[in-house]
This record gives C-alpha cells, sequence and structure tokens, in this order.
DNA sequence: TGCACTTCTGGTCACAGCGACACTAAGATG
DNA sequence: CATCTTAGTGTCGCTGTGACCAGAAGTGCA
C-alpha cells in the first residue's frame, strides 16, 4: 500500500520540520424527511456542502470540522450541525470512527456522528456551497464518504426497527398517519395503518391528546411522544443531544 | 471545567513552544470465558494492565497503545491484543470513540474496541503486570475505563442476541451444550436446552458433523460453524478481525 | 341534500415463534 | 443389571404479527 504523507503545517510556530502527528476531524450525517414533488413518499435527504480547499476541492462532502482541543466530541457535532443547518438536533448519536490510513493525503481520523432534524424546522439556507441530496441519490462525494452515508443509512433503517428514533423526525403532536409515513419513507415499504396501529398503540411511547388533526378526511387523532420512555432507550452511555 | 493541559513531548526535534495536539489512542476490551472453581457457570472475563506510567500510575487500564501513524485503526487494535494475548481475535469490532475533554489530564481521544478470543487458545501469560479479572467484579480503573467496560459488556450481552457471536468463544467443533453454555455465561440466566436446540437449528448457522463428543453420558453430535453466513452479519462496514 | 370517496379506527383469523414441559435415546456408574 | 445423567424429540398453549374486513366520520361533487 503506497501512502501519500504530505506533511502539513501546523498552526502554531513549530520548525518546519515537524512532521505531521494525527489528525481528529469530526463529520455528521444529517438526515430529515423531504417530499419531493410528484413522490409518492417522503425520502431520506442530508445536507453536504462544496469543498472550498485541497483535498477534493469542489467536491461534496459531509459538514464537518476539526475537533477543538477544549470540545468534547459531542459538542464537535453539534457545533458542525448547527453551522450547516442552524438548529439543534433532536437526535444525535456517535456512528463510527473511520480512520483507515489511506482515507486522506494526510492522517485523519474522522468520529463521525449522525442526526436527525424535523422537516418543519428546516431552516432554508441561502447558501451556494450546502445543499441537500436525497439519500438514495448522491453524487460521488470526497474522501471515503460515501461509504460512510451507506453506513449511516444502514444503521437509521435499522434502528428504526427496534428504537423510537422515528419521533426525532416529527413535530411534538402527531398523526399516527404522519408517524407511519416516517417509518415508510425510512423502510421504502407500505405499512398495514391498521397493524402499525395496534404495534405503536401497543407500547406506552405514545400519548394520546384530546385534540384531532381536521382537513382531509375523518379527523384523526393526535399524539404525542411519551417523554419518559425516551431515556431508557439508549445504552448505558447514554448520549444527549 | 478545569483542563490540566501538561505539554507532552513530541517525538520529532519541533521547538519547545508547541503546543500539543489532540492525541488518538486505541485501546481493546477483551472477552472471554472462564469457569472458576466452584463456580456452577462460567464467566465473562478480561485482562487488564497496570500502568507504568504517570497518568495513573499502578492502577489497571484496557490494554492499548498510542495509533502509530501509518497504521489502520483495526491494525492498532489487533496489535493491542496480541501484545497482551499473544493471539488473533476470534471476532474484533469497534466499540465507540471516547473523547471527553477531562476524561485525561493531556487531550487524548481513545478508539475503543473490543474482541472475543477462545478460551482453549489463551496463553497463558506469566507477566506480572497482565492479570484476568472477572467483568462483574473489576476494581477502579484508570480514565474511564470502568465506564467503556460496561459499555462494553451491555453491546456483548446485545449482540449476543441478535448474531452469531456466541461462535467466537468456541473451539472449531463443539456440541450444543457447549454452545447454549456460552449463551448461559453472557446472558447469565439459564437457558433451556430442548428450546435452544430448535432455535438454532433453524437458522442455517450450524452445520452437523458425523462425529460425537464422547466421556460424559450419552455422546453429543460436533456442529460445525457455517462459515458462509458469518460474513452476511455485520453490516456495510465489514469489520474483518 | 345526497351520494361517492377517502381516511381513521376497531376487530377477526390464521400462522409462526417461543416458553414450558413431558417423553424417549443412549451411554456412564456402581 | 438398575439407576442416573445428558442428548434429543414432540406437544401444548400463549403471543405477536400480517392479511383482511367492516364500521365511523369526515370531504367533495352532482
Amino acid at each position: 500500500m503506497t501512502i501519500t504523507n504530505a506533511p502539513a503545517p501546523r498552526a502554531s510556530g513549530a520548525t518546519s520540520s515537524v512532521a505531521p502527528g494525527t489528525r481528529v476531524a469530526v463529520s455528521t450525517v444529517i438526515f430529515t424527511l423531504r417530499r419531493s414533488a410528484g413522490q409518492e413518499r417522503a425520502s431520506v435527504a442530508l445536507p453536504l456542502v462544496r469543498r472550498q480547499s485541497d483535498p477534493h476541492e469542489g467536491q461534496w462532502a459531509l459538514p464537518g470540522g476539526w475537533l477543538d482541543i477544549v470540545e468534547d466530541l459531542d459538542a464537535a457535532a453539534s457545533r458542525t450541525l448547527a453551522e450547516t443547518t442552524g438548529l439543534a438536533p433532536s437526535y444525535l448519536e456517535q456512528l463510527y470512527a473511520f480512520g483507515a490510513v489511506d482515507r486522506s493525503p494526510t492522517r485523519v481520523v474522522s468520529i463521525v456522528y449522525w442526526a436527525l432534524i424535523r422537516p418543519d424546522e428546516m431552516a432554508d439556507t441561502s447558501d451556494e456551497n450546502v445543499r441537500w441530496f436525497d439519500a438514495d441519490d448522491l453524487p460521488n462525494l470526497a474522501f471515503d464518504h460515501n461509504q460512510i452515508v451507506a453506513y449511516a443509512l444502514w444503521r437509521l433503517r435499522n434502528k428504526v426497527g427496534y428504537s423510537q428514533i422515528a419521533h426525532g423526525l416529527l413535530a411534538d403532536e402527531f398523526t399516527l398517519a404522519e408517524l407511519r409515513e416516517v417509518y415508510e419513507s425510512i423502510l421504502r415499504r407500505k405499512l398495514d395503518p391498521a397493524n402499525f396501529r395496534r404495534q405503536v398503540e401497543g407500547t406506552d411511547t405514545l400519548l394520546p391528546t384530546d385534540r384531532f388533526r381536521k382537513g382531509s378526511h375523518r379527523p384523526a387523532r393526535l399524539y404525542r411522544f411519551n417523554q419518559d420512555v425516551e431515556l431508557a432507550d439508549r445504552g448505558p452511555l447514554g448520549v444527549r443531544p
């Protein structure tokens, strides 16, 4: 294996012969749901930023940046997310650490997070260099970011089956049809409305309200996520947004 | 939050005023099964090394070391494991990246792996500074390593339910009773032999041989792990030992 | 107003998976 | 040879789930 190991200048006033150490970056795969015109279902979308500098300049890449020396990993991910979308995530979890020697010309270990944000809270970025892409229709990304997104998608589709993360894509109050549509969009298949209702009502994760959503046909009851259950979900680490 | 940020000398000939960057370490939680004398079930055990140098000197800690600049993360974990046990792991997977600012006096991001090795392949280390501990009865470890082990144990007990990792703790050929004992040790509860057989035979993960294990009472058929199935198990990343 | 249509909501039915448990097979032990 | 222990088979009842039916309650159009 050939390794291009171009020395990168360090920010401090070191002499020029300093060998570059391993640097730590933090990137985030930010998912939301987006309903494209004419599409039957909503689709999973994520923001990418166009690289302005040397490695892979001009290509699209995951939002991220260097880890600050006095910044926790989670905080760095939140910062990344805020700088891209201007929002706090409704869900944030560490995904994986990518550190293959040849994934970048200089040695970079990327701690990658994945996050969910609610479509209704989406600030429309007027930034030319930030664009939202369909997760299933991505261009060639910089570095190993295509592989990273594929893994994040796998985790999303996997975790939606046994976790309550779907609520991270909905507003405070929602109908069962809206919740079902989140699942259908992520899993890319239709779910039976009656069976879906039975399953989700079997758990204690939903609190029915006495309000209804009118407008289309028969009014649908609005539900609310049971906050008490949410915390037991994660493992002993308890990653908090 | 107070941060002790003692400068650590860099290996190269830099001037003394170089601020220390974030350093990357790799540690591994290595599990095996051990049957203590008088114990009914085998128990999960892991090796710890006594720290020889400054932070937390004398305390027990997970085996690990600095990430070499031309070394993949997986390779660093394998090296760690070899240096401790002298063996190649039968299972190796990345666990989590720990990077809280205050987890060490200097800024260290630890990429933690967890691994399984077969009890029968255990080389008994005569090293005074390496000792195997019961996972459920650990002393106070250095840094945040108690928390790390707790998380690794959670993952082990979780993953054994939906994955085939139990085979990582067995020899090539084994009886169903031996396989069941692995599950019982990890999950810390008895399993019904008949139901266990039905479940595990329902999958295509086991290949029956025509050999039997004699010695105790009625001879038990020896099984062999179906290698073809193993690969489909992991996600799109496919972490290989 | 009345009828068709859509969505919400509750219910039934058949089937698969699983825990509990009874029972047979076969070698070890004395 | 009788008894004990472990290996392996079969059965029963419960539960969760997919497929599907049917009534409830609105909208929209003739």
